[in-house]
DNA sequence: CATAATATATATAATCTATATATATTATAG
DNA sequence: CTATAATATATATAGATTATATATATTATG
């Protein structure tokens, strides 16, 4: 195949996938009053089960200080708890509130009703093209650094 | 397939996928000295050969308003030429200048350069896949609005 | 011709990202 | 054991992007 084809196609679906998952989250989130950062941080919290101001920095490829700041901010929020390392006292752990928990549990149904619906009627090894492809190209990428 | 599986993986690699290419993106605007959204702009123009503010703005969903802003900037930094349309004088039909031109051209053959290497040993049949994949992936998210 | 609709512009605020600096705690070289 | 370096977070601030409200000029319409 064409380079110069490959990149187009691949420019333009990657833009369009990257628009429409955009506005989902945002969707999402607004639903229940936060910001798709705010809502990125509580779904890896989540994901990962606990996390340290660092490790969160370093997950989401955001500055440790930004990401204080904004813990602070879901702590007035009643949506986080953040204390301190018993062990180390710089550290700062962060895990979800039970209202941050029915905040993720809410928007995490959102979700998955929603690809449910969506993937009505597709066959399981269509399902299996898409990862196929999202892995292909993802590895493709992490070549290209 | 599993719906809450398909969603786990599904959501990390568009994670990863888009950071990466963000990253990407952003890596080779800074090169030429301009931000993501402004090289967005500038590539938008050039490939869809002309625009107002309008259609630019409703391309890249973005408000009118920051575009009109975003578009004075550029023309300030000799990127574009805006020019009133002699039909309708609200319009203003923006084109790239032959320095706007050169920026474009110098960031598409840098994103060639380096996606040539990166599928260099691939097979036609794979990126095939890859495309095949984000094709299926973009209209399962159209059918979730 | 008066009024509505359209396209852009200006101003401003909120959010997110980036940078510089500060503070407290822990690890380590000597 | 202590002075110094390294680590983790916090605070302040500026730039970039996005969102909202309002204004102006031009065109379309009843």
């Amino acid at each position: 195949m064409d380079v110069i084809n490959f990149k187009n196609i691949l420019w333009s679906y990657t833009r369009q996938i990257n628009e429409r998952t955009s506005n989902l989250i945002s969707t999402l989130c607004d639903h229940h009053g936060i910001t798709t950062l705010q809502g990125r941080i509580l779904l890896e919290i989540e994901q990962h089960g606990s996390h340290t101001i660092g490790t969160l920095a370093t997950r989401l490829h955001i500055a440790g200080t930004n990401i204080s700041t904004m813990c602070k901010k879901l702590e007035g929020k009643g949506l986080l708890a953040r204390v301190r390392d018993e062990g180390d006292e710089r550290v700062v752990k962060v895990a979800l509130s039970d209202k941050g928990k029915s905040v993720v549990e809410e928007i995490n149904s959102e979700l998955i009703q929603k690809i449910s619906k969506a993937i009505q009627g597709e066959t399981d090894q269509s399902l299996h093209e898409i990862i196929n492809g999202l892995k292909k190209l993802n590895k493709l990428l992490e070549n290209m650094d």
